[in-house]
RNA sequence: UGGGGUAUCGCCAAGCGGUAAGGCACCAGUUUUUGGUACUGGCACUCGGGGGUUCGAAUCCCUCUACCCCAUCCA
C-alpha cells in the first residue's frame, strides 16, 4: 500500500506491522458453507485477501463447519469456486475448522480443568430463561458448581455419546451478571448425535461459533480476524477464550467491518432462499440475484466486482450502496474490453427501395477511442431491420432519428430517408419504405452532403440471425425490499426474435459484447447452443435520451429535514443542586462547565483537589472538564499519570502566560503519556510562548509570500483563509506562537497590503 | 429498558484542532457515425440537534435525538 487512501482496517494493520506485533500477517476467509455466496461474500474476500496481498502476507480459506446439521460439500465448491473466480489464490491454506476439532477438544479439557468451565444439565428453555433479559441480570445454573472431575466426566462422556442431543452442554464459566449478553456463561459445547460431511461420525459433540472460531483463527497464526459488525458483541468471548487460556503469543484479534448491502436487493441466506425455494428466480445462478453465480450468469467480470468492493471502502457505519455503483464499475470495464457489434431487439421492417443487389460492409469491431484492431463484414441488403423505437412518425422535439422528414444513418453504412410508411388495418406501422444515398457509404468519402443527427444499429434481414435475449430488470421495485411482495414481477423480459449480424455467431469472437445503444450482453453459459442462441443483457447503456423522456412525471421530493426533539435532561440531584450553585455563583463558571462538573463525582473531585493546590477556578474548570474528563472516562483517578498538583501548575503556567492555552494542551497530552512534570515538559521542548511581533511578523511573511494564491482568494472574500495562514504561522513556530497575536498581525498584514 | 456500535452531499466515503478529499448519481457544455465513451465545469459557507472549551471545532467536553447489533444448544 503505497499513496492509496487507506481504509480503518488497513491503518490498524499498518500499525501493527510497524510496532512489530507480527512479523506476516495472516488473514482468513472463514463462511459457514451452509448456502450460496453473494457479493457480500465478495466483499469480505476482497478484504481479507486483499489486506494479505497489500501487506505481503497471506489469506486462508477456512471452511466454518461446526454446524453439521447445515452443512454440505456442494457450498464448499461453491465457495472455492468464488474465490478462484474472482482472482484469488489460497495456495495450500485451504481448512476446515473439523480440522481442528480434536485441538478445540483438548482446549474445553483445559477450561474444565481451570474451573473455566462446566457441564450444564439444564434444558434449553431453562437456559434461556436464566439467561435474564438485557436489563435485569441471569442466574447461575446450580449445575455450575459440579466438581472439576465431575465435569470432566461428563465431558468425556458427552463426546462419547452416551447422552442424547440437548441432555448437557458445556459452557464457560463468566458472569451470568454481564451487561454483555453473550458474556453470561456462553455455551461452548452441544451434543449434536448428526451426520458431519467431513467429521462423519466421529464426534458427538461440536463446538460452538464463539469456541471454535477464536481458536480456530490462533491454531492457523491468524493475526486480524476480520468480521461483520454483527459480531461485536462477540469480541468479549473470543478475547476471554484466548486470554483465559494464556495461549502463548502471539494471539489474533478481532475486527469488524459494515458488511455489504445494495438497494433494490435482498442479500441475507433467508430471503435469496425463499426466492429460489418459491420459484420466483430460475435458481441460486439467476441473473438478477446479487450471488456470485447470478453475476457470473449475468456476466459481469471478477474485475468489475473487484473494482466494487474497492470503491465501497470499508468503514462501520451500516449503509446500503446504490446499485447504479455496481452498474458503473461493470460499464467502465467493459467498455474498454469488449467488441462493439450490431442487434436489433424489436424488428421494424425497412426496405430500401433504390437498393438491388448486395455487399459486404467492414466494420471495426471497436470505435475510436478503444485503443484494440479487429473487424468483421456487415451484410447489406435492400431487406434491412432497424430498432422499432428508432422510427417515429410524430416525434418529440429532441428526437434523432428516422421521421418521415428526418434522414438518419445506419451505423456504418449509408444514410437513408424515409419515403412511405406502411401501416396495418390497426394503423400499426408494419414496414418503412426508404432510399438510400449511394455516396453517403461509411469510410469513403461522404460527397452527399447530407447532414444527420445520429447513427442506429440494423441488420441485414436475409443474413441476421435470430437470437433469444433476455432483458433483465431490477428484481424488486422497493429499494429496500422486505421479501417477496415487494418483488418486481416485470424484471425479465425474454426476447425471442431478436436479430444479429451474422460475425456475433460465426466469429466467437468474444462471449461478451456491446449490442451497439443497447448494451452490453453476455452469451448465456449454460442456455446458450448454436441452434439457439441466447444472450444476457449484463447492464444497459446510459441513455440521457430515455431518461429525458421519462422524467417528466418523476416530481421531486419536497421531504423537508426532520425537527429534532430534545428530550429530557435527567434533574439533578439535591447534593448536585448545591455544586452546581457553589461553581456558578462563588467560583464564576459558566453553566455548562458547572453542569459537567457537577454532575461527575470523579471529576468534581478532581477539580476539587486541583483548585486547593491553586486557586484559578475557571481554568482549571475548563481543563478539567475538558480534558482531564477524556482520561477519566476510561480510567481511574488512581490509574492517571498526572496528579491534580501537575494540572495546577500547568494552569499556573497558563495563567502568568508562559504557555498559550494551544500549547498547554500539548503538554497536557505529553503528561498523560509520560507522567512528566509539566514544567520539565515546557522546558525540555522549548515550549515557551513567543509573542514577540519582532519574532513572529517575519515568519508571516514567509507564509504569505509561499501561498500567494490563498492570499489572493482571501483578499477575494474567503475570509475563513485567516485561519489557514494562523496555522501556518503556528506550524512554522511548532505551536509557540502566541496565536492572539497571530492572528492579530495575520489580520492587519492580509488586508493592510 | 442494560450493554455494544454508528451518524460528514441523493448514495458510498476521506478527514484525528488550522482551506470540507474522492467515487457514484445528478445538471450544464465540448468532442463523437453508439443520445455510449472521453474531456471541461457545476454540485456540503457546513459535518444528526443544542450547548461548552479554544484565536480557531466535523475533529476535544457535556447533553439530547435517530438508526443498527445482543436474551439460537446458528454462524
Amino acid at each position: 500500500m503505497n499513496n492509496k487512501k487507506k481504509d480503518f482496517l488497513r491503518t490498524i494493520v499498518e500499525n501493527d506491522l510497524k510496532s512489530n506485533k507480527y512479523k506476516e500477517i495472516v488473514t482468513r476467509f472463514p463462511p459457514e458453507p451452509n448456502g450460496f455466496p453473494h457479493i457480500g461474500h465478495a466483499k469480505s474476500i476482497s478484504i481479507n485477501f486483499g489486506i494479505a496481498r497489500d501487506y505481503n502476507g497471506h489469506c486462508n480459506l477456512r471452511m466454518d463447519d461446526t454446524n453439521p446439521t447445515k452443512e454440505d460439500t456442494k457450498y464448499v465448491e461453491a465457495l472455492e469456486d468464488a474465490v478462484k473466480w474472482l482472482g484469488f489464490d489460497w495456495g495450500e491454506n485451504l481448512y476446515y475448522t473439523s480440522d481442528y476439532f480434536s485441538q478445540i477438544y483438548a482446549y474445553a479439557i483445559e477450561l474444565i480443568k481451570m474451573g473455566k468451565a462446566y457441564v450444564d444439565s439444564l434444558t434449553e428453555e431453562e437456559i434461556r430463561e436464566y439467561r435474564g433479559t438485557v436489563t435485569e441480570a441471569g442466574k447461575r445454573s446450580k449445575y455450575a458448581n459440579r466438581s472439576v472431575e465431575e465435569n470432566l466426566d461428563l465431558f468425556e462422556r458427552m463426546k462419547n455419546g452416551e447422552f442424547q442431543d440437548g441432555e448437557h452442554v458445556l459452557r464457560a464459566k463468566i458472569d451470568m451478571s454481564a451487561a454483555n449478553m453473550k458474556m453470561r456463561d456462553p455455551l461452548l459445547y452441544r451434543i449434536r448425535h448428526a451426520h458431519h460431511f467431513r467429521a462423519g461420525d466421529a464426534w458427538s459433540v461440536y463446538p460452538m461459533y464463539d469456541f471454535a472460531h477464536c481458536l480456530s483463527d490462533y491454531i492457523e497464526g491468524i493475526t486480524h480476524s476480520l468480521c461483520t459488525l454483527e459480531f461485536e458483541n462477540n469480541r468479549d468471548i473470543y478475547n476471554w477464550v484466548l486470554d483465559t487460556l494464556e495461549l502463548k503469543p502471539p494471539r489474533p484479534y478481532q475486527y469488524e467491518f459494515a458488511r455489504l448491502n445494495i438497494n433494490y436487493t435482498v442479500m441475507s441466506k433467508r430471503k435469496l432462499l425463499e426466492l429460489v425455494d418459491s420459484k420466483h428466480v430460475s435458481g441460486w445462478d439467476d441473473p438478477r440475484l446479487p450471488t456470485i453465480a447470478g453475476y457470473r450468469r449475468r456476466g459481469y467480470t471478477p474485475e468489475s466486482i473487484l473494482t466494487f468492493c474497492d470503491q465501497i471502502g470499508i468503514a462501520k457505519a451500516n449503509s446500503v450502496v446504490d446499485v447504479a455503483q455496481l452498474e458503473f464499475c461493470i460499464r467502465d470495464d467493459l467498455n474498454a474490453k469488449v467488441p462493439r457489434v450490431m442487434c436489433v431487439l424489436d424488428p421494424l421492417r425497412v426496405t430500401i427501395e433504390n437498393y438491388e443487389g448486395s455487399e459486404e460492409i467492414e466494420a471495426p469491431y471497436y470505435p475510436h477511442d478503444v485503443p484494440k484492431e479487429g473487424s468483421r463484414k456487415i451484410p447489406f441488403s435492400k431487406e434491412l431491420y432497424i430498432e422499432r423505437a428508432d422510427f417515429e412518425e410524430n416525434p418529440l422535439k429532441g428526437y434523432f432519428r428516422l421521421t418521415p422528414k428526418q434522414p438518419v444513418r445506419l451505423r456504418h453504412g449509408y444514410i437513408i430517408t424515409c419515403k412511405e410508411v406502411i401501416k396495418d388495418a390497426d394503423g400499426n406501422i408494419t414496414e418503412i419504405k426508404a432510399e438510400y444515398y449511394p455516396d453517403s457509404k461509411s469510410g469513403t468519402q461522404d460527397t452527399s452532403g447530407i447532414k444527420v443527427k445520429s447513427a442506429i444499429q440494423w441488420v441485414s434481414a436475409t443474413d441476421a440471425k435470430k437470437v433469444e435475449v433476455r432483458l433483465y430488470d431490477r428484481l424488486f421495485k422497493n429499494d429496500a425490499p422486505e421479501g417477496i411482495q415487494d418483488l418486481n414481477l416485470d424484471s425479465l423480459h425474454v426476447i425471442n426474435n431478436a436479430f444479429v449480424e451474422p460475425a456475433v455467431i460465426t466469429q466467437k469472437l468474444d462471449e461478451r459484447f456491446q449490442f451497439e445503444r443497447l448494451g452490453y450482453f453476455y452469451a448465456d453459459p449454460i442456455d446458450y447452443s448454436d441452434e439457439k442462441p441466447v444472450f444476457n443483457r449484463i447492464v444497459g447503456l446510459k441513455d440521457s435520451w430515455n431518461k429525458k423522456t421519462k422524467e417528466k412525471k418523476v416530481t421531486p421530493k419536497p421531504e423537508a429535514k426532520k425537527v429534532q426533539v430534545d428530550g429530557e435532561v435527567t434533574p439533578m440531584r439535591e447534593e448536585e443542586k448545591a455544586f452546581f450553585n457553589t461553581y456558578t455563583q462563588e467560583l464564576q463558571l459558566n453553566n455548562e462547565v458547572a453542569n459537567t462538573l457537577a454532575r461527575d463525582k470523579k471529576l468534581s473531585q478532581f477539580f476539587k483537589e486541583t483548585l486547593s493546590e491553586y486557586n484559578s477556578p475557571v481554568n482549571i474548570a475548563n481543563i478539567v472538564t475538558n480534558e482531564v474528563a477524556r482520561e477519566l472516562k476510561q480510567k481511574e483517578p488512581s490509574e492517571l499519570k498526572f496528579k491534580p498538583k501537575e494540572i495546577a501548575e500547568l494552569v499556573k503556567m497558563i495563567d502568568d502566560a508562559t504557555i498559550s492555552i494551544k500549547i498547554a494542551k500539548d503538554v497536557f497530552e505529553e503528561m498523560n503519556k509520560t507522567g512528566q512534570e509539566p514544567a520539565e515538559i515546557v522546558k525540555n521542548k522549548g515550549l515557551v510562548q513567543i509573542s514577540d511581533p519582532a519574532v513572529i511578523l517575519p515568519i508571516i511573511e514567509e507564509v504569505i509570500a509561499k501561498n500567494p494564491d490563498n492570499v489572493e482568494k482571501f483578499k477575494a472574500g474567503n475570509k475563513k483563509l485567516l485561519g489557514f495562514f494562523v496555522g501556518q504561522v503556528l506550524k512554522a513556530t511548532g505551536g509557540k506562537a502566541n496565536p492572539k497575536i497571530v492572528n492579530k498581525l495575520v489580520a492587519e498584514k492580509l488586508n493592510g497590503n
